[in-house]
DNA sequence: TTTTATACCTAAGATTATTATGCATAAGAT
DNA sequence: ATCTTATGCATAATAATCTTAGGTATAAAA
């Protein structure tokens, strides 16, 4: 991913939200989908990708399709009955960190 | 910290901000405050919360001063000045990976 | 024709956390 | 009186995840 450490972590849900929206994506749309989503502000390295998709496709969360454009490969990845079910369950830890992460970030919560 | 990895890369964020509001805590007392601010939601582990705080230390963000309570010791920390202008960076920071990571969890961001 | 974009991949190293310890004092419970 | 829990510090082995730096190859644009 781009620089930012605090991107640790995340990478497997944003990978599932996409593929929960677009049905099936490959690498590198993946990656131009998020920088274009984010105007620029991550940039998916491909080091941290790949590794990632193999994993999740190794963990029954995504499945592969190989598909041949002009003389280039693409695997198309999708989600399988396993991923739709655990990236709900992905999303909601995200949110309630996302909460959790505002409350201590935002300014005067010491009153209490 | 507790079990999610997505609070991976942001004790050290953390920690700051909680001295800039309380001018000078000891380790344990962080840990504490966390998970009542958290209402339980994040328990610092004591594995990654001693690393943190010397590391800050070690990078010139955060003073030590020793106190004897009673017969125990605390370590107070608290922020020096080049960790005062550090913690408003590192909420920037903060702040703009929550935007970013808000866009892409949230729902339907596919129309554009 | 050289650079940029597309498209996949892996390996070494760094960072940051978890888990499991260790030591020690103080307070509360049986 | 004694055992457990809370307070308070710390480190080391392991795991997960990323960065950085490579590698291969086709296609389009400069």
């Amino acid at each position: 991913m781009g620089n930012q450490k605090l991107y640790k972590g995340s990478l497997q849900t944003i990978i599932l939200r996409l593929l929960e929206e677009n049905d099936k994506m490959y690498g590198y749309e993946i990656t131009q989908k998020v920088k274009e989503l984010t105007k620029g502000e991550l940039e998916i390295t491909e080091g941290a990708l790949y590794p990632a998709l193999h994993k999740l496709e190794a963990d029954g969360l995504l499945d592969v399709e190989v598909a041949k454009v002009g003389n280039r490969l693409r695997k198309y990845y999708k989600l399988t009955e396993q991923g739709t079910k655990e990236t709900v369950n992905r999303l909601e830890e995200m949110k309630e960190f996302l909460k959790t992460m505002e409350i201590l970030v935002n300014p005067k919560f010491s009153l209490e």
